[in-house]
RNA sequence: GGCGACGUGGCGAAGUGGCCUAACGCGGGGGUCUGCAAAACCCUUAUUCAUCGGUUCGACUCCGAUCGUCGCCUCCA
C-alpha cells in the first residue's frame, strides 16, 4: 500500500514519489501576520501537520517550511494606525501566531521564513524575470508579472483568463500595467511605506513572490508538496506557478494539496464577515485545546467543516474515551498469560489507520478504525483477558498511531503533591469504608480537574479537561 | 455570467457498482458492573443514502435532469 494523494493542479490521485527518495519537502502558506489568526486559518495550519505527523509516521524524512508574511497592505495600515513599525507588529502578531499554534500541538515546522528576511532572493527572482521576458517595470518603479507570456496561465484555478471579469472584479490598473489582469512581483516605493534598496531598485515585494522565493530558497526550485487554504488557488498558487516556473524553467511542485474552508453559520470563517472564533479566546472560556485541535482535524480536508456549538463538546468527548482508555490500561494489572486474540486486535487497528490516511488523508477513516480498536481493548479491559505487559502493549500501540493526530495527554503526567495527597487520603477512607469522605474527597478533585474512578486495580485517575 | 465542490440517521461523518437492512464519534433510550458514582461493556436509535428519471441481473455508489447549500473568479488559510 502507497500513500496517495490527490493533486489540485492535475486533480488525480496519485502515489506520493518525493523527488529525493525518502525525503519529503512541503511548502506551507502560513499567516500573514497583521492581527491574530482565526480557527479557520487553522485549520489549514493543523491539516498541514496532519501530513506532516503522518509522513513522519511512515518513516519519511520531512522537510517543512512555513512561511509567515511580514509585509502587506494590512500589515502597514495597521502600524500606521499604531504609529509603530511594522516590523514591531509582525513580530508581535508573529509570537502570537507561534502560541497560537503551540497551544494547539501543532508541530513546529522545520523553517518558519519571513519575507522581509528575503529581499535579496525576491529581487533576484524579478530581475530573472525581467531577463526572460516574463516581467516588465513600470513607471513608479513597480514590476508585473506578464500573463501573456505564460501560456499555462490560470491551469491550477482551472480559469481561463480572457474570461475573468476585468473592470468589476479585478483590480483597475493602478500603476500603468500593459494588462489589468498582471499581477505585482514588486511594488514600487511610496511614501509612508516601508522600502528596501535592492538590485531591481526601491520598494516592497508583492504577495506572490516572496513564497516563490522562499520556498526556493529554503526547498530549491522543484519540491514535493506544497499546502493551503482553497482560497489561495487563485490567485496565489496561480502566480506562485506561473512566476516559478517561469524563471527556472523547472516544475515548481510536485502535489499541490489544498484544505477546504472551516465554516461557521453556514458560511466560510472569515474575518470581513466577522464569523470568527480563536484560539486563545476558545481557550481562555475553557475549551480543551485537544478537543478543538480534534473538531479542527478529524474532517477530511478537501471536506467543508462546519464549526458549531456542539462541536467542540462531541471532539471533547471523543477526546476523553481516548484519555480514558489509556488511563484504563495504565493502572491495569493481572498476573496472568498474554492475550493470545490481542495482536489481532492491534494489527487491525493499525492496518485499518495506516490504509485509511494512505488514502488521501482520510483521517474519518482512520479515527473509524482507531475506535474499533478502542471498543475491542475496553471488552479485553472489562474481561480481564489480558496481561499487565498486553495492556502496556495496547497502551504503545494506540499512542504510536495518536502521535499522528495528536489528541491525548503525554503519559507521564505527574499529579500535583497536594492533590497525590488528597488521592491516598480517599484510598484510605475507602479502605475503612468512610463513603462520606471519600465522596467529599472525589468532588474536591473533580473541581480541581483530576477525575477519580474506582476499579478492581483500585482508584485510578486522569486530568479532564474543563468543560467546553 | 464562468469554473468548481457538495447534499448519507437527532448532530458530525466513512463508504462510492453486490459483503450496505450503511463504519466510527457525539447525543438519546434500556440494561450490566459499582457503597454511590464515573469509566466501561451489552442491547437499542437510517429496510435507508436530497428529488425524479435512466443504465445494469443488481445503485447510496454510474449517467441525466431538478431542487438545495457552499466556494473561487478581488484581499483571504
Amino acid at each position: 500500500m502507497t500513500t496517495r494523494f490527490q493533486d489540485t493542479l492535475t486533480g488525480d490521485v496519485r502515489p506520493l514519489e518525493p523527488r529525493e527518495t525518502g525525503h519529503v519537502r512541503i511548502y506551507s502558506c502560513g499567516p500573514t501576520v497583521y492581527g491574530p489568526a482565526h480557527i479557520g486559518n487553522f485549520r489549514s495550519f493543523l491539516f498541514a501537520d496532519l501530513l506532516v505527523r503522518y509522513l513522519r509516521y511512515r518513516g519519511l524524512r520531512v522537510t517543512w517550511v512555513m512561511n509567515l508574511t511580514d509585509i502587506d497592505d494590512k500589515i502597514i495600515r495597521g502600524a500606521a494606525a499604531e504609529g509603530i513599525t511594522t516590523g514591531a507588529l509582525a513580530d508581535r502578531y508573529a509570537e502570537r501566531f507561534l502560541a497560537d499554534a503551540d497551544s494547539l500541538g501543532m508541530t513546529r515546522p522545520d523553517v518558519l521564513p519571513r519575507a522581509t528576511d528575503h529581499i535579496p532572493q525576491i529581487a533576484d527572482l524579478v530581475a530573472t524575470l525581467v531577463e526572460k521576458g516574463h516581467a516588465y517595470r513600470t513607471d513608479d518603479g513597480s514590476y508585473f508579472f506578464r500573463i501573456a507570456s505564460w501560456s499555462a496561465y490560470g491551469q491550477l484555478a482551472r480559469l481561463d483568463p480572457d474570461a475573468m471579469r476585468v473592470g468589476e472584479r479585478v483590480e483597475a490598473d493602478e500603476y500603468g500595467k500593459d494588462d489589468v489582469r498582471d499581477f505585482a512581483l514588486w511594488k514600487g516605493p511610496k511614501p509612508g511605506e516601508p522600502s528596501w534598496d535592492t538590485r531591481i531598485g526601491p520598494g516592497r515585494p508583492g504577495w506572490h513572490i516572496e513564497c516563490s522565493a522562499m520556498s526556493m530558497a529554503h526547498l530549491g526550485p522543484s519540491f514535493d508538496i506544497h499546502t493551503g487554504g482553497v482560497d489561495l488557488v487563485f490567485p496565489h498558487h496561480e502566480d506562485e506557478i506561473a512566476q516559478s516556473e517561469a524563471a527556472t524553467g523547472l516544475p515548481f511542485v510536485g502535489t499541490w494539496m489544498h484544505c477546504a474552508h472551516l465554516r461557521m453559520g453556514g458560511e466560510k470563517m472569515a474575518k470581513r464577515t466577522g464569523n470568527i472564533a480563536r484560539v486563545a479566546d476558545l481557550i481562555a472560556s475553557g475549551v480543551s485545546p485537544r478537543a478543538l485541535r480534534c473538531a479542527l482535524i478529524s474532517v477530511h480536508y478537501r471536506a467543508p467543516l462546519n464549526y458549531t456549538d456542539e462541536s467542540l463538546p462531541a471532539a471533547a468527548a471523543a477526546v476523553e474515551r481516548l484519555d480514558a482508555l489509556l488511563a484504563a490500561l495504565a493502572a491495569y494489572s493481572e498476573d496472568r498469560p498474554d492475550d493470545a486474540g490481542l495482536p489481532a486486535v492491534l494489527d487491525a487497528m493499525r492496518d485499518g489507520f495506516e490504509s485509511a490516511l494512505d488514502d488521501d488523508l482520510n483521517v474519518s477513516a482512520a479515527l473509524g478504525a482507531v475506535f474499533e480498536g478502542v471498543r475491542e481493548l475496553n471488552r479485553r479491559l472489562d474481561a480481564r483477558t489480558m496481561s499487565t505487559g498486553d495492556a502496556a502493549r495496547a497502551a504503545a500501540s494506540l499512542r504510536a498511531l495518536d502521535a499522528v493526530f495528536g489528541f491525548t495527554a503525554p503519559a507521564d503526567d505527574e499529579l500535583a503533591p497536594d492533590l497525590a495527597l488528597m488521592l491516598e487520603a480517599r484510598a484510605t477512607a475507602r479502605a475503612t469504608k468512610q463513603w462520606a469522605e471519600s465522596d467529599r474527597l472525589r468532588d474536591e478533585l473533580a473541581a480541581a480537574g483530576i477525575a477519580v474512578e474506582d476499579t478492581r486495580d483500585g482508584q485510578r485517575w486522569r486530568k479532564v479537561a474543563p468543560s467546553g
